[in-house]
This record gives structure tokens, C-alpha cells and sequence, in this order.
DNA sequence: TCTGGGGTCCTAGGACCC
DNA sequence: TCTGGGGTCCTAGGACCC
């Protein structure tokens, strides 16, 4: 299940006013300053805006968008309702984010279980969604891109609903770019456009060993049977257990004062302390993030002597970690992060 | 055009050990 | 002259996803 341009679609819930119009939700809703669309309504993608665009330049797009401020717990309470809704249509659901879940179940008509899905989570939120029905979690998580309002999907298919099996996987994706695949970005599908391959079709047919010789004996191997529509089917229940917390920050004008740089790293090592503290588990490593000018990012961490949720300890872990950092040149984002032990 | 914030997993290379 | 052969652990970076 993934639900429809999430964030705007609840930003419009509580201004019905903005049916209709051109929404763009990112940063802090003003399109002068430095940040990224979260989410565009369909309407606003119409003028080429789409998630990960800068503001500015989505304000250059589509002048007439009305910009809004990401409000994370208004994004997280109407996650949290459709979950509800899910967890009681399938016996087993994994939550994916804000928008996305998997959900297992054994049943004689998917389509009809996908109807219920949509028609539920629509009637019980007012959020409308797309089903993606597969083998395995691979196959049904690229199904829902097909049941998308304006998908390029074979016709005569049930609205919101697309299913992908062995059976039709290379008749649906076999010429598409390797990029179309779950996993695939732009920089694998250059290196693999080096080998030859291009296509879906291609990747499936390789040969394995040059594929594992270019990106390495797990990562190689992966990359052809994902292209066979082979993957995972598990789905867990089990709660979230996170590896990592971190906070980051992007300033609007770079610090070019390292004595600023140290501040503020210790000011988000407390913010991070405080979701150590939440997650009732000790930190064993914290790492410091920082971006440069232009646009340079470089990590430097440290291990704690014995894991620790003290805020001095992690706090100065953190200033240990900026202290391995050379290079004074102006900062345009600070980040820290905390690691817990594996295991949980 | 000028690039958020929060995550996960994999790989390469160096250190270290036998 | 050419300088072992593993194996493990740690770190930083890369790539990807939502």
C-alpha cells in the first residue's frame, strides 16, 4: 500500500481550499530559502515539480503553488491512522514510512483484498491510495507505482489496483531501464550501462560474473535476481527496532566560524541525547556529519568507551569526533548521529 | 537548479594478528 | 630482488530509499 502524494494530500485535508491548486510542501514553506520539496501535489507536478526539487526552483516552476512548511507530527498522526486501518485487513503489516506499508495475506482474490485496502484507509482517513499486488515484496512494491493516477500501466486495469507476478513481470518491465528497479538508482545504472546492460531484460539474461566483479560478491548477484522479479516475501509485524538516531541541520548562510561549528555541534548532540533517552537503549558510537561548500559531505565518528545515554558523554563524543576534522573551509549542514549495538 | 532530513546496507582499505 | 597468506575488525564513503 502506498498512499497518494502523502503530504499534500493531508495538508489539503485540513485546507479544503487547496483542492485543486498546485500544493508544494518543504522546508519551511518559503520557497526563498534553502530546501527541498517533500512532497508536490499532482497538480503542482503537472509543472515539473516533484519531490527533491529545491524550492527555488520549484517556485521558478510553478509560481502560483502555494508553499507549505513540512509539519512532521500532523504527517506522523495521519501514518499512524492508516497503519490502524491496515493492521486490521491482514494478518501481517510492516510499516515502511509515513506512506507505505506491506501487508501478507493468504487469499484466493487479491483484488478483492485491495478494493477493501483502499476502500477502508479512504473511508476511515480521507486518504486515497494505490495496491500493489506481487510475489514477493519486490514485485508488489512496483505494482503500486502502476495503480498511480496517471501511470503509464497497461489499460483495463481496476483504478489504484496493479498486479505483478512472474507471469507478467518482463512483459511489464522487461524494457524498462534497469532503473526502474527497487534498489537501482542512477549511479548503478550508469556503471551498468558500462557492462552493456541497459535494460530490465538485459540485467535478468547477464552473465553473473562480470556483474559481481564490477559491484562485489552479495551486491552483484542481487542486482540479476532483483531483475528476475526475485526477492524477498517476508513481512514482519515485529516492532521497528532503529540502528541509528541522528539530527542534521542545513544552514541558510554557511558558519565560517569554527568556534560556531562546535557550538552547534554540541547543541545537536543534546537534541540527539534526547532521542538516546527516548529510545531507552545506550549509544556506542557517534558520528558527526559535516557538509562544506559547495557541496562536500564528510563523516568522522568515535566509539564510547562503554555505551552511554549521558548527554556529557555523548556530547563530548561528539566534539571528539569534530575534532578529527581538518578542513576549516564554511559549513553549509552539521549532523550527529548516535549507533546503538546490534541485537537490540 | 543548486541541491532537506532521517534512515539502511554494502564495500574498500587499513590495522592488526597468527 | 622483491618483499606470504589468511582472517577479523573498524572506519569512511557510496548508494539508495522514503
Amino acid at each position: 500500500m502506498d498512499l497518494d502524494q502523502f503530504i499534500a494530500a493531508v495538508e489539503v485535508l485540513r485546507r479544503p481550499g487547496l483542492h485543486g491548486l498546485p500544493v508544494v510542501v518543504g522546508g519551511d514553506g518559503d520557497p526563498a530559502k534553502r530546501g527541498v520539496v517533500a512532497t508536490a501535489s499532482y497538480e503542482a507536478r503537472e509543472y515539473g515539480v516533484h519531490s527533491g526539487l529545491p524550492l527555488r526552483t520549484a517556485a521558478r516552476r510553478c509560481p502560483d503553488a502555494v508553499f507549505l512548511p513540512v509539519d512532521k507530527p500532523a504527517y506522523e498522526a495521519a501514518s499512524e491512522d492508516v497503519m490502524a486501518v491496515l493492521r486490521g485487513l491482514a494478518p501481517a503489516v510492516e510499516v515502511m514510512g509515513w506512506d507505505e506499508a506491506f501487508l501478507a495475506a493468504r487469499t484466493e482474490d487479491p483484488e478483492a483484498l485491495a478494493r477493501q485496502i483502499r476502500e477502508r484507509v479512504l473511508a476511515e482517513t480521507q486518504l486515497a491510495c494505490s495496491v500493489g499486488i506481487g510475489e514477493n515484496r519486490l514485485q508488489a512494491k512496483l505494482a503500486t507505482g502502476f495503480g498511480k493516477p496517471g501511470s503509464d500501466a497497461p489499460s483495463g486495469r481496476p483504478a489504484g489496483i496493479f498486479r505483478l507476478t512472474h507471469e507478467n513481470w518482463f512483459e511489464v518491465l522487461g524494457d524498462q531501464p534497469a532503473s526502474a528497479l527497487w534498489g537501482i538508482g542512477s549511479k548503478t545504472a550508469a556503471k551498468l550501462a558500462e557492462l552493456g546492460i541497459t535494460t530490465v531484460r538485459e540485467l535478468a539474461s547477464a552473465d553473473v560474473a562480470p556483474v559481481a566483479a564490477r559491484f562485489g560478491p552479495t551486491t552483484g548477484p542481487w542486482l540479476v535476481l532483483t531483475a528476475r522479479g526475485i526477492g524477498s516475501d517476508e513481512v514482519s509485524s515485529e516492532p521497528y527496532i532503529p540502528r541509528s538516531r541522528s539530527r542534521e541541520v542545513t544552514y541558510q548562510q554557511d558558519l565560517t566560524d569554527w568556534a560556531e561549528v562546535r557550538a552547534e555541534v554540541t547543541r545537536i548532540a543534546g537534541q540527539v541525547t534526547a532521542d538516546v533517552l527516548a529510545e531507552q537503549r545506550p549509544a556506542i558510537r557517534i558520528v558527526v556529519k559535516v557538509r562544506y561548500k559547495p557541496f562536500f559531505t564528510s563523516t568522522h565518528g568515535v566509539p564510547l568507551a562503554e555505551p552511554s545515554s549521558d548527554q556529557t558523554v555523548i556530547e563530548q563524543g561528539a566534539a571528539a569526533a569534530l575534532e578529527k576534522f581538518t578542513d576549516r573551509r564554511p559549513v553549509r549542514l552539521l549532523g550527529v548521529r548516535a549507533e546503538f549495538a546490534d541485537g537490540g
